[in-house]
RNA sequence: GUGAUUGUAGCUCAGUUGGUUAGAGCGUCGGUCUGUGGAUCCGAAGGCCGCGGGUUCGAGUCCCGUCAGUCACCCCA
């Protein structure tokens, strides 16, 4: 059976051809991000706990119960990363970037979560995101709205929906938290169990309840829009004339709040059904006075966080992978001595050739050795045998027409170069 | 942290009201085919029945605990 050793709960390994996909995902990324304009930031794995307990939110889940938290030599308090904008913009903070002027950072790895695994929830995933700091004008939203929805666009995915919300500012959000409060206090114990919690605690969070019998309540709740301060409202009006003139579909919907305390006017959401209860694939916002709370100058951000599982269970989901197409060439050797000069034909081969170059060390017969280049894929064999190295020539076996063609043998380097030069 | 559910071969799963040597398919390896592939047929290897305790003459099967997977709640990517 399994040894006793696993992988610790909720974390998993990556092996192909699983793999591979991740590859095709992040060289997308990479890509994308490049033509945005944006670089690459890399952060520590870990960090001190203080910059997200100030950066996230002290009273979050995040923070509360959700951290990887551990005490170092030193007797440092440190915590294994539970989200990217925090450090992110720590590090833009310690190298003084902002003094720059905008800046436009992407990231692509791993974060940690203590929580129970289910469906799209693990305690190891990978988050790919973007800040962009700078900027308070609208356009920077829909830079960074676009730039996430294009990921989705390129893959196809056509279940995917963008639902945008505007939760305000320190002037209007108090002012509606109260109208929310004044709405629900009434009516507090026909609620759900859950939603009670929330009206003291996190008043907005009770539009997003799944219960039913909140539903008459919530619906007949006063909705954001209507307390928006003139600058938020505006700010929103532009945002969704932007995403209308760029074509970017999306929905408005004011039950998208966010559980992150640090989000200002702007959040917005891409969501999927085929990810079962956790229905966000990708989150995000304006986030203006984050920068400023820990420490650093008044410089407004607005950035998002896509998880990759997520998005990789979507487009598992559309169908729309391809059967990966033979690629490469499989060197088979009948013998020792046919061994003896395919290795080095073999080692020139993947110095030159941009595919796979496959060989099976064991001594097979012809068939066995045709199922294990079937079984790695390979376009083509490369038979060397007694025949061949008595003829002076090796076969070359295009396993996919099933016809086959003679090369002849010389130095390693020079049958290399004549069957990359012949196309493999 | 709470709840439901599932742990039997590398993978997917059978396994009778508890009954003695533990089953299949796929995969792997070999043969069929002394040098031309995804097929067919034949054969082989591969199991502390998650782990620990209990009940019983006897436990893969029943009970308790524990660990792990899955899904959901809370919350989020």
């Amino acid at each position: 059976m399994s040894s006793k050793i696993t992988a610790p709960r909720g974390t998993q390994d990556l092996i192909p051809p699983h793999s591979a996909q991740w590859q095709a995902l992040e060289q997308r990324i990479h890509a994308l991000a490049r033509r945005f304009g944006y670089g690459e930031v890399r952060t520590p794995l870990f960090e001190a706990t203080e910059l997200f307990v100030r950066g996230v939110g002290e009273t979050t889940d995040i923070v509360e119960k959700e951290m990887y938290t551990f005490r170092d030599k030193g007797d440092r308090s440190m915590t294994l990363r539970p989200e990217w904008t925090a450090p992110v913009v720590r590090a833009l903070l310690e190298h003084q970037l902002l003094a720059q002027g905008p800046q436009r950072l992407y990231y692509i790895g791993p974060i940690f979560r203590y929580e129970r695994p289910q469906k799209g929830r693990y305690r190891q995933s990978h988050q790919f995101g973007v800040e962009c700091t700078g900027y308070r004008e609208p356009e920077a939203d829909v830079e960074v709205i676009s730039l996430a929805w294009e990921l989705v666009r390129s893959y196809g995915i056509s279940d995917a929906a963008l639902k945008i919300n505007s939760i305000g500012d320190a002037q209007c959000r108090p002012r509606y938290r109260e109208a929310l409060l004044e709405h629900f206090r009434p009516n507090v114990s026909q609620l759900s169990p859950e939603a009670q919690q929330r009206v003291e605690r996190n008043p907005l969070r009770l539009l997003d309840s799944k219960e039913e019998r909140d539903a008459p309540f919530v619906a007949s709740a006063p909705r954001f829009e209507e307390f928006l301060c003139e600058p938020c409202r505006e700010h929103f009006t532009a945002l969704k004339a932007d995403l209308d003139m760029l074509e970017i579909p999306y929905a408005v919907d004011p039950r998208i709040v966010r559980g992150l305390d640090y989000y200002t006017r702007t959040v917005f959401e891409i969501t999927s059904n085929a990810l079962g209860a956790q229905s966000a694939v990708c989150g995000g916002g304006r986030y203006d006075d984050l920068i400023a709370s820990l420490g650093g100058p008044d410089v407004p951000a607005v950035g998002f966080a896509l998880g990759m599982e997520r998005f990789l269970m979507i487009v598992e989901a559309a169908g729309s992978e391809k059967p990966s197409a033979r690629s490469g060439v499989q060197a088979i050797a009948l013998g020792a001595q046919a061994r003896a000069t395919l290795l080095p034909i073999v080692a020139e081969l993947r110095r030159l050739a941009e595919v796979p170059a496959f060989m099976d060390y064991e001594e097979r017969k012809l068939l066995a050795h045709l199922k294990i280049a079937d079984r790695n894929g390979a376009r083509f064999a490369l038979i060397v045998g007694e025949q061949e190295l008595a003829a002076g020539e090796a076969v070359l076996r295009d396993l996919e027409s099933r016809t086959d063609r003679h090369v002849p043998l010389g130095s390693p380097r020079v049958v290399a170069a004549a069957l990359v030069e012949t196309g493999l």
